[in-house]
DNA sequence: TTAAACTTTCAGTAATTTTTGAACTTTTGA
DNA sequence: TCAAAAGTTCAAAAATTACTGAAAGTTTAA
């Protein structure tokens, strides 16, 4: 396989991987893009390279940036601004489980609390199940939670560096 | 909080949830009425709790039972199908995990060692880009693959066993 | 074999999400 | 101070995804 075959099948692949994790195909793709390129990429680059207007490419740009993924450069003398993606694949995992924590975790874990208060009679079936699933989940959830906690401050921690290294 | 807002709030969260992770927000809240309902519900139940129409319905049914969440249920005596949702977390959380394996990783993987015969120019900085990407996340992956493959069947391993309690 | 009870399918419609592009704002250098 | 170049915004359009409802299919019992 070419290397321009390639390029377009590592976008593509990776722009269907984003839309099936309930992430934005083209902000995928436009990280693909920045992933694969040595150097940091203009917004005229990335929309050429993918045919995409400006506007779209710098709402993603922003996404991007904000989820902690991309980061702005400038080149000095110039005014324009250039995108470039940090390739360490374990930053990358990181950003995104800190990210979807802080935006999905957290506040199910809040609404489980709150769940878990529901009063009820303890002869309703309904509200046995309902308070048992409540409980079973919540307790799933605060342990991924501080699972993910630990993880995301790994280096304090000899036993997950060391699992990590594994990874690495 | 009443029983039956918590039950509203409950259908509600976890078909954001869904949807946020790529899975269809309707199958999320059948998923989630058979979690706090005791019985086994028919299709008319469903309907008419989560007023959605029958064939949204039977096909959202027939998808969760693709994804090993919920089992078809006849009584004696009846026609009709009842659904059932097995309620321990660990296996649903088992069940998640295999299926998007088998969706998603199993084929990026593939993916990514043809990737890894892309022929270029060793100069080219493009291709060395490229080379490092991919061999990167193509080490990510199969380390995540091994890993689950590791849980999936953690039975068979004290190691994993072990961590797991904690889980549950 | 018929009919009632239930399930499945899918073409058309509706809802949601994404993208465009042109107007607007900001920055810079002359 | 102005105009060119770059960056941002957002209403409307396009694309995608999900849902409905009625017709077709299946199963069961008499």
């Amino acid at each position: 396989m070419e290397l321009s075959e390639g390029r377009l099948k590592f976008i593509e692949a990776w722009g269907k991987l984003g839309s099936e994790w309930g992430i934005n195909r083209t902000m995928a793709q436009i990280h693909a893009l920045l992933l694969i390129s040595p150097e940091a990429l203009t917004t005229e680059e990335i929309m050429e390279e993918l045919t995409i207007s400006r506007g779209n490419t710098n709402m993603n740009l922003r996404d991007l940036i904000g989820w902690g993924l991309v980061e702005k450069q400038h080149k000095s003398g110039e005014r324009k601004e250039y995108f470039y993606a940090d390739k360490d694949t374990w930053n990358i995992a990181r950003q995104v489980a800190k990210e979807r924590k802080k935006r999905e975790l957290d506040p199910i874990i809040k609404l489980l609390n709150e769940l878990s208060e529901v009063k009820g009679d303890d002869k309703d079936r309904n509200y046995k199940t309902f308070r048992s699933s409540v409980k079973d989940i919540n307790k799933l959830a605060k342990n991924v939670n501080k699972t993910l906690e630990t993880m995301l401050k790994a280096e304090e921690s000899w036993f997950w560096s060391s699992i990590f290294k594994i990874f690495k």
